[in-house]
DNA sequence: CGATTTTGACCCGCGC
DNA sequence: GCGCGGGTCAAAATCG
């Protein structure tokens, strides 16, 4: 029963967005780690706190120069401040993957118009894979609407599919998962973007409810998660048109159940920001990029999904809800899983 | 009553 | 061609 702490949607919020975003080869092992001193990486939501000069690589190299250039062109306009630093995370997992020959970011979901006008140039498809906490998840300010659960084969847990409710045109999507590894963390995956900016208000019934996590789990989770390697993800995928969402607009998404929902409700439009953060927040929302887990053998990056072997019964279901926008555009929104 | 969740069915791509 | 797995649809149920 304790499985059933529904996550169903958490809704809004910004708070839960990354205010330190930190970038380490997930792995520790230097062998497979191209680089070291990836590990060291941190990086505040502070305007210009990005900073990959310094860093070398096992031949001296300065394997960012390339992303620190590119970064610095994105942040021109830093706003919101959560969303860059989440930006250039993929970023940087893009461009580090040794193998990887695609170097170019796509327009996603979140972005502010400068970011995506700098995106525009090399359009590619991709989608967002991100882990997270359930608080992040519920600092997603979007609004999700769940149209599907299924069972995943490999985990034990049920994978949940989100559109954005916002506007019916809207092709934003998302997908929420529980790591196999450690139920306290959520695997999410955007595509798509958003065609409106963001809600202001959440709408009335966005995870009434319905959903009902317990508190307690969530503070576990969220406990939990600073032991767990956050990873940042990119994987060829589907996405496509442009929309603005970095702005800041507030949105709405479903919450978690229960009271975690409701309190995420008005906190969230409360913190919204990128203060908030914090303390808590520098770990919770820390990020790190795991380049074994963008990389497969093929040289393409995913991984993170497929790990586990387990197998998918069909029968357990946990619903949640989740997750929201990109980690460059937190609001809120959250989730629920049953266990 | 409206919005959302739940859940089984359907569709499609992929590997054998 | 067949089976499997993943993503989406849609009807029913739920809730304020």
């Amino acid at each position: 029963m304790d499985d059933d702490w529904d996550l169903h949607a958490v809704v809004k919020g910004c708070s839960a967005a990354a205010t330190t975003t930190r970038v380490s080869a997930a792995t520790t092992s230097t062998d497979n780690n191209p680089f070291p001193s990836f590990s060291s990486m941190n990086f505040h939501d502070d305007q210009n706190s990005f900073d990959f000069h310094g860093i070398i690589d096992h031949d001296g190299n300065d394997p960012f120069q390339g992303l620190q250039e590119i970064y610095q062109e994105f942040c021109g306009d830093p706003s919101p401040p959560t969303a860059a630093s989440s930006t250039v995370s993929v970023m940087a997992a893009q461009v580090f993957q040794p193998h990887q020959e695609i170097m170019q970011i796509q327009p996603s979901l979140g972005m502010n118009m400068q970011m995506q006008g700098n995106i525009l140039k090399n359009p590619i498809q991709t989608k967002l894979v991100r882990q997270m906490t359930q608080e992040e998840l519920s600092a997603d300010s979007w609004a999700w609407r769940k149209y599907g659960q299924k069972p995943i084969k490999g985990s034990p847990y049920p994978r949940n599919y989100y559109r954005c409710s916002t506007s019916k045109g809207c092709a934003a999507r998302k997908q929420v998962e529980r790591s196999p590894n450690d139920p306290g963390i959520f695997v999410v995956s955007y595509s798509g973007e958003h065609t409106h900016p963001r809600p202001s208000h959440r709408s009335s019934l966005a995870g009434s409810t319905r959903n009902k996590i317990s508190t307690t789990a969530a503070t576990a989770t969220a406990a939990r998660i600073n032991n767990n390697n956050n990873s940042l993800l990119l994987q060829k995928g589907s996405v496509s048109s442009s929309s603005p969402s970095g702005s800041s607009f507030s949105p709405n998404t479903p919450l978690m159940e229960g009271e975690a929902a409701a309190q995420n409700i008005d906190a969230e439009m409360v913190e919204e920001e990128d203060g908030g953060g914090d303390e808590d927040d520098d770990d919770d929302n820390n990020i790190m990029i795991n380049p074994n887990d963008l990389v497969n053998d093929d040289g393409e990056m995913f991984k993170g999904f497929q790990d586990s072997d387990q197998s998918s019964g069909g029968g357990d279901l946990f619903s949640s809800g989740l997750l929201s926008s990109p980690p460059w555009t937190p609001t809120s929104s959250a989730a629920t899983f049953n266990g």
